[in-house]
DNA sequence: TAGATAAGTTAGCCGTGTCTAACTTTGGGA
DNA sequence: TCCCAAAGTTAGACACGGCTAACTTATCTA
């Protein structure tokens, strides 16, 4: 879950300037007492910084993990596609499968990214 | 977790005759009690069939889901080594994986396999 | 500069999956 | 045959991640 959420309050903050609970229960499909209470869980972890009814924030720890997600989704997405599924499919098993990719995996992902497309 | 379960059960039934707790347990590196619990869960979802302290059968459904299962386990743990990933990895990230592939994914797999097969 | 409304929190519930401690049943060997 | 160790179950606890209902805070607008 951490990793879900930390990688969307990054995005968050990029694109929208900050990150707010609301935006966070829209795009997880979820209510915001669930938001609420999952935050509370990701600043207990040290993940996240923010005082009541404001904006949340990263730490440095936060943002480092946020980085690393991000990386990782992109190269399980830019994988699936490179196999010919499409964007709707890739990225919503990518979203499962991210989580589940050693950094063994994930380095024969981006091996056979790079064979794909000089194959092209 | 069901779908492990009915894997593991299934598999346990083809190679020891029938499928015990202990041995569940010990595959799945969880203490007695959250086994019994989990197939308790599994009757109830029809899944399996079974008397208190005698082996585990599968019910039809169970056999179907776990056949549907395998099948799966095995494409993912195939396509990961033909990426050149080792067998521990792959074995281990699989198991991960395959919960989260979906029929158009699990089919990309399929077919990158026969082309890796065709181009060795 | 109020309200009203939107956003956020709190309290309390639920199901899942895990555990330990303590009990019961089963089955094999003396 | 009977007893004991191994297998299995029950009871009760806990963390996680979800929910609704009800409350509080912040903000925008008239
Ligand atoms: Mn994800
Ligand atoms: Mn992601
Ligand atoms: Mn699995
Ligand atoms: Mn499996």
């Amino acid at each position: 879950m951490a990793e879900d959420y930390v990688e969307l309050i990054a995005e968050l903050i990029e694109s929208r300037g900050e990150a707010r609970p609301v935006e966070i229960a829209e795009r997880f499909g979820v209510k915001p007492p669930t938001v609420t209470k999952n935050i509370s869980r990701l600043k207990a972890a040290g993940l996240v910084r923010r005082e009541p009814y404001r904006a949340i924030f990263l730490t440095d720890a936060g943002r480092e993990l946020a980085e690393a997600c991000r990386r990782r989704h992109r190269i399980v997405v830019a994988f699936l596609l490179s196999l010919g599924i499409d964007e709707e499919t890739a990225e919503r098993d990518a979203e499962g499968i991210e989580h589940h990719v050693s950094t063994t995996t994930l380095e024969a992902f981006e091996h056979a990214l790079l064979q794909s497309e000089s194959g092209k």
